[in-house]
DNA sequence: GAGTTTGAAACT
DNA sequence: CAGTTTCAAACTC
């Protein structure tokens, strides 16, 4: 099967002969066919993964036409005279003969490719060619080869919708079968495609007949179709005729100007994106799910394929097309919270001299769950254009700190050193940058929960978002290089922004959870559609209700975070919650405050002072047990002395939880059977049941009261009004006694002696009565006349 | 709102 | 690792 000769081999790019990423690739392929992938354990560094569906087809001509207009591919000589060509998917056609990609006929009148197999070894062999016309639009998956010049020339799409291509040989035989049924008698000729993108790759007979079925991965949205037909046994042709069509399923909305990045094998090959992207769909299409920002080396890698992952990662890289040479590798073991990730990036552009160790991408692995604190966990990497640019923005009346993240310019932007070590990072503050300079954030947020909204960009150079379901009180940090605590990534704070140690790495990374990218999304949409008018940013932020028994993560996690008061800690220590929770001071009523945009140095020197500490410093302190909230627990425990545990000194009783064995306490009464405890949560119970009965009838004798005074009663006037009691109707009165009522069984509950109910009651009714008279004066002052 | 208490974080 | 100090939140008055 294998017949690309071994020289040929070795003059591809390394990138491109990763077969491990490509078997992980495969792995993965298989998952969307079978049943959902378990938590099966990783690599510790597994290359690229991206959990956009993978998608390699055959596309029509169209697609490589589209792919040269990338203009990034490169195409390079070799010794032999074998040119390789480097597509920007980063694919390689190996073909003895030039292989014009920018020829509009190289994608035309070719013959169709009719049997393309996919060994075991990664390779994509495409067996036979099948006569056919070239006009032929029927099979608009099937490539087709040229007469003259190069053999063959497959296009397709990458997984990330990138077109690929494959240039045959010149002993590739023509086609010389009728087109439809497949004849696949012919001896094929074999040309090893060294399927960089990896996945689902298509083995499509010489007949193979669309027949399968289509079934979806709810989780990741995605489409696979399997379609399968076995040839006969006569038939020499290739055996294998699974047809996978993987697709992802466009989220709505998207800029039609969006690229999506070649994802090899987890690896990024540099490409420029054109202004109306390479987008063909034949048999499979990859439509991004990651709104794109325009211009630039946009490059995204999404995936939540590989299990309901709730990592989420992007990358939004600016890179100079005409950037140098630049090969790094930045491995990152990345652990966020309940993820543990593996980014290698790098930014290469010699793909005919790629280092055998050097990668061509980033790769972003979810690799394992750890348990953490539901939704507030999701954590997202977001490349950002280097030197990322942030933007902090104050928003007057808005409790929000909006953050933009923008797009380097060639002016301001700090280009990172090339030679730059680990050893000697530079701390980039985020510097201001003008209010017209495009937004570049493209943060697809696909996790285990669908995509809920897709913001798309307003403007030209707008960011693109999707937001989640929960809208925390999160703030990205600023992009900021973060060499030394790269290796220690499982516990930063949430919206610290890693940046290569390279300097060529022109990417950074944030990370930050889910939340924060809801946060970004919500700022720069309303920003960007307001005409730039920041006032009118105010995300909607929902108080969580706190439930009984408890405070489910959710509710957490969207709940507002209360102000600090710091006042000698600056703000960076982990005293200030705010600086804790991986957040930006906001509103808050701390004194010197260095948790912001404009101490940004200090800020991650207390960051790396913290986890210099305490590894795990920004982790949850409550981990989200195996069969949810009842098993959330401390994870140090607390050290209670004093307080029995049933105050909210004890970081357990303030979190509704118990203590554990690992809990240090004296003299605890947080556990299941203490009676206190019982106690305690029943008041606090009842006293939530009170204040939401209490509530609910202050809203109804308002909005009763409110209600009468909109009716025109034929009034009993005094003096040009209505008179006071003219208010008390029955609707008012029966609002009334529910106050009453309420306030009697609260001081039922309270165990109140009756005198004291009795006054409580009372203190009530004046209460209500002073509401209705308070009214009438209103109504009589404002509206004299009509009423 | 001021003062006190408390326990986690920070420091030694 | 243990003891002490610092700190800010929780709590009380």
């Amino acid at each position: 099967m294998d017949v690309v000769s071994p020289e040929l081999n070795s003059l591809l790019p390394d990138e491109i002969m990763d077969t491990e990423a490509i078997a992980m690739e495969e792995e993965l392929s298989a998952d969307h066919l079978a049943a959902p992938p378990k938590s099966e354990p990783e690599p510790p560094q597994v290359p690229m993964e991206t959990e956009v569906p993978e998608i390699v087809s055959l596309c029509p001509a169209t697609t490589s036409m589209q792919m040269t207009s990338t203009s990034s591919g490169a195409q390079c000589s070799t010794s032999s005279g074998t040119q390789l060509l480097l597509t920007p998917s980063g694919l390689i056609s190996g073909t003895t003969t030039s292989v014009k990609t920018t020829s509009p006929a190289v994608t035309q009148n070719l013959p169709k490719i009719s049997s393309v197999t996919v060994p075991a070894n990664h390779q994509l062999i495409i067996n036979k060619v099948s006569a056919g016309s070239a006009a032929d639009g029927k099979s608009p998956g099937t490539a087709v080869l040229k007469p003259e010049g190069q053999k063959l020339l497959v296009a397709g799409l990458s997984k990330t919708g990138q077109p690929i291509m494959l240039a045959l040989p010149h002993t590739w035989s023509k086609p010389a079968t009728t087109q439809g049924t497949g004849d696949a008698k012919g001896q094929p000729t074999q040309i090893k495609m060294l399927t960089t993108v990896g996945k689902p790759v298509i083995a499509v007979s010489s007949a193979s007949q669309l027949i399968g079925s289509s079934s979806t991965l709810q989780a990741q949205q995605l489409k696979t179709l399997q379609i399968t037909k076995k040839p006969p046994v006569s038939t020499a042709g290739p055996m294998i005729t699974k047809l996978i069509i993987t697709k992802a399923l466009n989220n709505k909305g998207l800029s039609s100007s969006a690229s999506v990045a070649p994802v090899v094998t987890g690896r990024v090959v540099t490409q420029s994106t054109p202004v109306t992207p390479p987008r063909t769909v034949t048999i499979g299409e990859t439509v991004s799910t990651v709104p794109q920002n325009v211009s630039g080396n946009s490059k995204v890698a999404i995936s939540p394929l590989k299990s309901p992952s709730k990592l989420t990662v992007v990358s939004v890289a600016s890179q100079s097309p005409n950037s140098p040479q630049k090969s790094v590798t930045l491995p990152l073991n990345v652990a966020l919270g309940q993820q543990i990730l593996t980014v290698q990036q790098s930014a290469a552009t010699s793909p005919a001299k790629a280092g055998t160790s050097q990668s061509t991408a980033q790769t972003v692995k979810s690799v394992q769950t750890v348990g953490g604190v539901g939704t507030s966990q999701f954590k997202t990497i977001i490349p950002f254009s280097t030197p990322p640019n942030v933007q902090q923005i104050q928003v007057p009346g808005s409790r929000f700190h909006y953050v933009r993240l923008v797009t380097a310019t060639t002016g301001s932007s700090t280009a990172q050193s090339s030679g730059s070590t680990n050893t000697n990072p530079s701390i980039q503050p985020a510097k201001p940058v003008m209010m017209n300079a495009a937004v570049r954030m493209s943060v697809p947020i696909v996790s285990a929960q669908s995509i809920k909204q897709v913001v798309p960009k307003p403007l030209a150079s707008a960011a693109q978002v999707v937001t989640t379901s929960q809208t925390p009180q999160r703030l990205i940090m600023p992009a900021t290089h973060l060499p030394q605590i790269q290796p220690n990534l499982t516990n930063l704070p949430p919206g610290t922004v890693l940046t290569p140690a390279h300097g060529s790495g022109n990417m950074s990374y944030a990370v930050l959870p889910a939340p924060y990218v809801t946060q970004i999304s919500q700022s720069a949409f309303v920003t960007l559609t307001s005409s730039s008018t920041f006032s009118t940013a105010t995300p909607i932020q929902t108080q969580a209700r706190l439930s009984l028994n408890g405070l489910s993560t959710s509710e957490a996690a969207s709940r507002p975070r209360k102000p600090c008061n710091c006042t000698r800690s600056q703000c960076l220590k982990l005293y200030c919650d705010c600086f804790a929770n991986g957040e930006f001071c906001n509103n808050c009523n701390c004194v010197n405050c260095f948790n912001n945009l404009d101490h940004e140095s200090e800020r991650l020197k207390a960051i790396k002072s913290c986890l210099d500490r305490n590894p795990v410093a920004f982790k949850p302190k409550i981990g989200k047990g195996k069969q949810g909230e009842s098993d959330r627990r401390h994870s140090k425990g607390c050290n209670c002395k004093k307080s029995g545990c049933l105050k909210n000194y004890c970081e357990c009783y303030e979190a509704k939880i118990m203590c554990s064995s690992i809990c240090k306490c004296m003299g605890c009464k947080n556990f299941e059977e203490s009676p206190e405890r019982k106690t305690l949560m029943h008041l606090a119970d009842a006293a939530e049941v009170r204040v939401q009965q209490q509530t609910a009838a202050k809203t109804k004798l308002s909005s009763q009261i409110s209600d009468l005074l909109t009716r025109t009663t034929p009034a009993v006037t005094s003096g040009g009004g209505k008179l006071p009691y003219t208010f008390v109707t029955k609707e008012v009165a029966e609002a009334t006694c529910d106050c009453l009522l309420e306030q009697a069984e609260q001081a039922e509950l309270t165990d109140q002696p009756q005198a004291v109910a009795e006054r409580l009651i009372l203190e009530e009714f004046g209460r209500c009565l002073s509401r209705i008279i308070s009214f009438a004066g209103k109504v009589k002052t404002d509206c004299p006349i009509n009423c």
